[in-house]
RNA sequence: GGGCGUGUAGUUCAGUGGUAGAACGCUACGUUGACAUCGUAGAGGUCAUAAGUUCAAUUCUUGUCACGCCCA
């Protein structure tokens, strides 16, 4: 009878919209009143499902799967961020192919756009979750731009404000010339670049001397209001007081003592530029320096600047400089550098530091709680490492920048009046009603500021504000805190601290208990998937081609932590034919009829190998519960797959088939039974990791109707070990053993394995002729056994095997050689030998004797002697060949 | 420069103070009523390197080398 094939496309389609339908994602009511919840860490609206996502997400639903099946009240929240600059960008680029403006639609027109392009397309990645099997409460997906988290972001901002942890001041900050706004610290890269450093000589006012300073930023002269030398510095230290001449600008600056110049670099002294550089705008602070800001926010030289370059990009302007300080002999050398340049991860443009007023959280202040919350492992991170990585950025945390200059995001709840004054309130009219107590009935206009929040600013409110928050929901006394947070590790700064932070100070509690922190997912070779490398593998087509259970079973059980995952088409290969062989294994099962009835008592089972697989199952079950609750998901992938292929397909089914083969009704009925029941508990272990195709086989098998439940809202297995057991346990593992010994033997000696043998005993029978007594028929099928024979009857062609510390005579017929084996047994005396002289060596050790455990001293007495006796065993049996 | 992590079979990775494990790959052979997306058997390792602690180190400590990441 042949069978179909298993279509994952078709089934993984009909049971995700199964599930949904029925609403089995939603949170169900416990007996034991326990709560399980996850927030997702929500993708960019504008994202697409990558191999990262996809890797996060895997790990997500199998401990939401795992929680739900043991019966806690689950909640795994979705949702999606605005991505503030992100989406801007992508409306601003189909707007472009149409030929419209964004500033020609003007603010409001083109909000409604971005709208407009969000209700179409920016659920993508939601359904491509779906498509990974993501068990998401999908009828409470939310938006950072929803109303009611809007509300919560206005509350949070305008608290803080109040609280004075937020604040507007005019500083340096990172400006990307190309978006024209201001971002974060974090949002900087660093990028090692090859750069020319240039050593231009100043003009000594009233001297023919000359001071040389070093630059890889030339065209900032235009801005230099000083040059500072070591205080220490002997070469320089007549010249600190007196003032140079910025060349081509002809400006006098002071040559000042600053510590901040370090004799060691370039010519130890340096020009001091302070609205362009973050060290030189603290040496200005120090030293009272007058600020030249040169640019416009579109990086071109403003009028600050040499008149000839106003208008002049900075990087064209540095070229037109260096060519005229080269004419005018100012310029000494140029030598190429390594060094590192700031470039916007969204723009990748060069970043410039820029003067300007922006809106700041004290985040010094806010760090203070969370630090404290992991300190004392309120929240703690997995894998434990991360914590020290989390301290060192938290408490040297800067001011968090969190107002963007576009358009897309929270506008900031900051109203003006003509003078200035700032009025924060949740909206115009509590803001007016503060600007009315100011400005004491005279007449006024307010001006609502026009800069939106840093999208991580919404985030940060993400673990409470989709439960609810401010209101005091149902939800949000239920599922928060969190159980635990599922990310990666480079989003710990970003956003997890960021959480850490605001959930601290909103809340009584922290946001969540643990952090599960997981690596990147990587190629094959080990080098981070990008586009440009062409090295991105699509988890898209990897469902397509194999299903999203192979996908996902491969990246789970290849996440042990503290490392990245590498991952290449061949394990997902590999795991696509472990489903195969379930598969397979599922109907075999069915041809045989079997099927579970509940009225059978699992614990009076008889058969001996249904003892065996039972044993061997629990102690699965119980590594698989273990490992998934201490986050080592590859470990439980690893022991569900090992029990399910190995000892489930490759032992377990080949000992049913003799006894199907039988007459024995009842051992037919019991084992038909059984093994219906085993798989529907390997279905159960199996269901976190590969969830279609198990909730697909449940219903094909009907264990929907046995059971009276889908298999996702089934409960997880946890048997008790019945020690009545254990007895049969041990004798099918040594059936095992046996067997295997003479496949190898026969495999040794070349002999085909269809070829049976006889047994026989060459000493005093002892336990292993029970073991066969009780267990022929086992052995007859599986073993490819003939009978077993009275040594006096033995086959004259026959080879003695050492099996269970006995010996044992397989007979066979009289054309096969089994000459070749003596080398074979000599090979292994030699390596018995070894380990026989070792340990002796270890026992005529005194100082072993006295120290070692005596466990251990005994363990290994205990071992000499058995491999003695298996040594003068093979001796004998060398000396009968020939 | 500071910090963190990693070096174990051909590859990707588990693991442990007391006889080295898995998966994939490889080699040989196929018992035809679950499965060739398979089965059976097998080969393959100075556990990066040096020193120290210990009765005993792949495991603990320190140094070195290599690679990766983060921060400045």
């Amino acid at each position: 009878m042949e069978f179909k094939k298993y279509n994952h496309i078709k089934e993984e389609k009909k049971i995700s919209d199964f599930w949904i339908k029925k609403g089995l994602f939603k949170p169900k009511k416990s007996k034991s009143n326990k709560k399980f919840s996850i927030v997702i860490p929500p993708p960019n609206v504008t994202g697409r499902l990558h191999m990262g996502h996809a890797l996060n997400n895997s790990l997500q639903d199998v401990l939401v799967r795992f929680n739900r099946m043991k019966g806690l009240e689950t909640l795994w929240q979705p949702g999606t961020d605005h991505a503030g600059i992100a989406t801007q960008a992508v409306v601003e680029k189909n707007l472009e192919k149409e030929g419209i403006k964004k500033n020609d639609l003007g603010r409001e027109k083109f909000i409604k756009k971005v709208w407009e392009w969000k209700e179409e397309s920016g659920g993508i990645i939601l359904d491509q979750l779906k498509k990974l099997g993501c068990s998401c409460d999908w009828s409470r997906t939310r938006f950072t731009m929803d109303k009611n988290l809007s509300d919560a972001v206005i509350k949070v901002f305008v608290d803080l404000y109040n609280d004075k942890l937020i604040y507007k001041d005019k500083k340096l900050v990172n400006w990307d010339t190309k978006l024209q706004t201001a971002i974060s610290d974090l949002e900087v890269i660093q990028k090692d670049v090859q750069s020319q450093l240039y050593y231009i000589d100043y003009q000594i006012e009233n001297s023919k001397n000359k001071i040389t300073i070093a630059t890889t930023r030339p065209e900032t002269m235009m801005g230099d209001t000083a040059i500072a030398v070591n205080p220490k510095d002997e070469r320089y230290i007549n010249l600190i007081g007196k003032n140079a001449i910025v060349p081509l600008v002809n400006r006098k600056i002071k040559i000042i003592a600053d510590r901040y110049a370090d004799p060691e670099q370039g010519s130890g002294a340096v020009k001091i530029t302070p609205a362009h550089d973050f060290n030189d705008y603290e040496v200005g602070k120090r030293n009272k320096l007058e600020i030249i800001n040169i640019l416009e926010k579109n990086g071109k030289i403003n009028k600050n600047g040499i008149k000839e370059f106003i208008n002049l990009d900075r990087f064209q302007a540095r070229q037109l400089l260096v060519k005229q300080l080269k004419e005018n002999g100012s310029l000494i050398k140029i030598e190429t550098i390594k060094n590192k340049v700031p470039y916007g991860d969204r723009s990748n443009t060069i970043i410039e530091p820029l003067l300007t007023e922006q809106w700041f959280v004290d985040a010094k202040k806010l760090s203070k709680k969370p630090i404290s919350i992991v300190k004392k492992g309120k929240t703690s991170f997995f894998p434990s490492s991360w914590t020290k990585t989390f301290f060192l950025w938290m408490k040297n945390i800067e001011p968090w920048c969190i107002s963007r200059q576009i358009w897309w995001g929270h506008r900031i709840p900051a109203w003006y009046d003509e003078k200035n004054n700032i009025f924060v309130a949740e909206n115009e009219k509590d803001a007016l009603i503060l600007a009315k107590k100011k400005n004491k009935n005279k007449k006024f206009k307010l001006k609502q500021e026009t800069d939106v929040l840093d999208t991580w600013f919404s985030s940060a409110l993400w673990p409470f504000a989709t439960l609810g928050w401010p209101a005091k929901t149902k939800e949000l006394s239920k599922f928060y805190p969190t159980s635990v947070l599922v990310t990666g590790f480079d989003i710990i700064f970003f956003w997890v601290a960021r959480m850490l932070m605001m959930g601290n100070y909103f809340n009584k509690h922290t946001p969540f208990y643990k952090i599960y922190v997981h690596a990147l997912v990587r190629d094959e070779k080990g080098q981070k998937m990008s586009k440009s490398k062409g090295n991105v593998i699509d988890p898209l087509e990897l469902i397509n081609e194999f299903g999203a259970d192979s996908l996902r079973f491969t990246l789970i059980s290849m996440a042990s932590p503290g490392r990245d995952v590498k991952l290449s088409k061949n394990r997902v290969t590999g795991n696509r034919n472990f489903i195969t062989k379930i598969w397979s294994a599922n109907n075999f099962l069915q041809l045989n009829k079997c099927k579970f009835n509940k009225k059978v008592n699992i614990n009076s089972i008889k058969l001996p190998i249904n003892q065996w697989i039972f044993k061997e199952f629990i102690k699965t079950q119980n590594l698989v519960s273990k490992n998934i609750e201490i986050f080592r998901f590859d470990e439980a992938a690893k022991h569900a797959y090992q029990f399910v292929w190995h000892s489930f397909c490759d032992w377990y089914l080949e000992f049913l088939k003799p006894i199907f083969n039988s007459k024995n009704k009842s051992e037919i009925q019991e084992a038909k039974i059984f093994s219906s029941f085993m798989m529907a508990n390997i279905l159960r272990i199996l269901h976190p990791f590969i969830p279609f195709f198990t909730e697909s086989v449940w219903s094909k098998n009907k264990y929907k109707e046995i059971f009276k439940v889908d298999l996702i809202s089934s409960s997880w297995p946890n048997y008790k070990n019945i020690n009545k057991f254990n007895n049969y346990h041990t004798d099918i593992s040594n059936i095992i053993e046996l067997i295997t010994n003479i496949r190898s033997t026969k495999a040794e000696l070349k002999i085909t394995p269809k070829l049976f043998c006889d047994l026989s005993f060459s000493e005093k029978p002892k336990k292993i002729k029970k073991l066969i007594d009780n267990h022929y028929n086992l052995l007859k099928q599986v073993g490819r056994v003939n009978n077993v024979v009275d040594i006096k009857k033995k086959s004259q062609n026959s080879i003695d095997i050492i099996v269970l510390k006995e010996k044992l005579s397989l007979g066979f017929s009289k054309e096969v050689d089994l000459s070749s084996q003596k080398e074979r047994i000599l090979q292994k005396m030699e390596s018995l030998k070894k380990q026989i002289d070792g340990l002796n060596n270890k026992l005529n050790n005194k100082a072993y004797i006295e120290n070692a455990p005596k466990e251990i001293v005994q363990n290994d007495k205990k071992l000499v002697k058995e491999l003695t006796v298996e040594d003068e065993k093979l001796r004998s049996i060398v000396s009968s060949i020939n």
